[in-house]
Formats: C-alpha cells, sequence, structure tokens
DNA sequence: GGTTTGACCCTAA
DNA sequence: ATTAGGGCCAAAC
C-alpha cells in the first residue's frame, strides 16, 4: 500500500458530520509531518471520486481549497448537507473544530 | 537521479 | 491576536 492509497483509506472513514485536519491523517499514516504531502493527494482526485475529500480541511479549521476546478463552494455546500456550520469570516470559510472534529478511539 | 511544487503546520516576533 | 518565515514530505517534472 503506497502513501496516497494509504491516505485515501483513512479519509474514506472519516464520518459524516465530521470533519479531519490535514496533518490528524498524516499522523494516521505514520508519518506525521506529512500534512503537504495529504493535501497534494487530494488535489489529484478525479472529479468522479466518492472519497470525501470535503471532510479534511487545515489545522485551523479553515477551507484551505484554492485555485482549483473545483471552488471552495462546492466544499462549503458539502459540508453544509452534512449539517456542518460553515462561518463565512473576511473571504474564508471556517468550520469550529471543537464541535466537529473527528476523534477516531 | 536532482529540482520544484503545493487543498500544510509550527514557531518566533 | 496576527503575520512571516522556514521546515516538511511525497509526487510530478
Amino acid at each position: 500500500m503506497n502513501f496516497q492509497e494509504k491516505v485515501i483509506s483513512i479519509a474514506n472513514k472519516i464520518p459524516r458530520g465530521r470533519v479531519a485536519t490535514y496533518g490528524q491523517i498524516a499522523a494516521m499514516v505514520y508519518t506525521p509531518r506529512a500534512a503537504r504531502a495529504v493535501g497534494l493527494v487530494l488535489r489529484n482526485l478525479s472529479a468522479s471520486t466518492k472519497v470525501p475529500w470535503h471532510r479534511v480541511i487545515n489545522a485551523h479549521g479553515m477551507i484551505s481549497i484554492e485555485n482549483l476546478n473545483i471552488p471552495k463552494q462546492e466544499q462549503v455546500r458539502r459540508l453544509q448537507k452534512e449539517g456542518i456550520e460553515v462561518e463565512l469570516k473576511n473571504g474564508n470559510y471556517w468550520a469550529d473544530l471543537k464541535k466537529y472534529l473527528w476523534r477516531p478511539k
């Protein structure tokens, strides 16, 4: 299993209505400092993927998708559909990690 | 192979 | 609190 496959398999486990951070996923794959690389994996997903990429945000709870074919509004829409409140604060969208962070056992 | 590129994160100021 | 800078790692060139 290569790095990408590991990242994707973790992402697939994030439950509906919760979010995970890039760094959190990196840590679960035993390379705690590879947060950026996690972002690369998600970036390379096809538009039709079933992976819940929208449940992954950065360590500050901010939606960090930018300059892609996918607008960040799409991510916001998907999160809200799952009951996650997203707040617009000076040009960026934020979710409350205290409320929504996935805490796997 | 070396070099560059990010949907990142931490620390210091 | 907010910002700037540097380090990180895997993929893509």
